[in-house]
DNA sequence: TGTGATAATAAGCAACGCTTACTATCACAT
DNA sequence: ATGTGATAGTAAGCGTTGCTTATTATCACA
């Protein structure tokens, strides 16, 4: 047999699987989906992006971010706003309701990486943290 | 703001995101997706098993393993044959075929792997697999 | 001023997973 | 022996997240 009991990347995958159906239970009263949660944490750290360069941020195709977007917006949990500078581009911002399911974000967050981290240390913590820095970096696309 | 540079969570399916999307870039050319090789490669260890017991493997619903199966039979690479003691139940078997693209999937997956793992050391890969696999364990449904 | 690049989106598709409901069969207690 | 509840597999239909290709409007600049 050429394949061991784990594979690196069925490990990766399979956990971050897991962590994403946590989250999924975790959120399911509310109208927020993971993609969602994602695109709200990466925009609350810079209001006022365009939706290319959140697109980029994120790593999803512009299009892609544009759904995400329309669903967001939807919610009326952000603002699109033409740049003044660029008739083509949005400046993206959050409303002031999406301040509470960033708070709900953050208590759910906080809860799984209690329960996922739980019983390892804070030096493995910080070490696995580092080493998933590094394998993002190197998987990212050219 | 509440969140870091990095949530672990984040972190985590980010980094996953980044190995499938490498991994099906790698076998474009042939018909097998990532979720039918993890059905392989776990199939492959354990030839014989039922359904239901492989889904419960691949913690993924035996619905969704039926469609899997499905496309993986389609293919020619696995065969159901009807299980002697339950008429209920199959048994699922690799043709041989399949040995071919566990091959291919083999060697992806060390491709990936080394290109992941690049510039981290074999101690730091070991303690990653440590910590990734009780965070699995920590995370699995009770 | 016109030509190529860029921002956003429309349309349509694929992968992967779920739930609910159904059929056939099994296991076992009465 | 039989009938009742559990189990194996599947049909149908949906949701989330992502992709590609093509289109429109606008921009930058030679």
């Amino acid at each position: 047999m050429r394949f061991g009991e784990d594979t690196f990347g069925f490990l990766l995958s399979d956990t971050a699987r897991l962590l994403r159906r946590a989250f999924e239970q975790s959120v399911q009263n509310t109208p927020i989906t993971l993609a969602q949660a994602r695109a709200l944490v990466y925009l609350a750290r810079n209001e006022g992006m365009r939706q290319v360069d959140l697109a980029e941020l994120l790593e999803i195709q512009p299009m892609t971010l544009a759904r995400l977007i329309d669903q967001l917006a939807a919610e009326s949990l952000v603002e699109r706003r033409q740049d003044p500078a660029d008739r083509r581009a949005y400046r993206l911002y959050l409303t002031d309701k999406a301040a509470a399911h960033l708070d709900v974000i953050a208590k759910v967050a906080d809860g799984l990486r209690d329960r996922a981290l739980d019983g390892i240390s804070d030096e493995d913590r910080e070490q696995v943290m580092v080493v998933l820095r590094r394998i993002r970096q190197n998987l990212a696309p050219r």
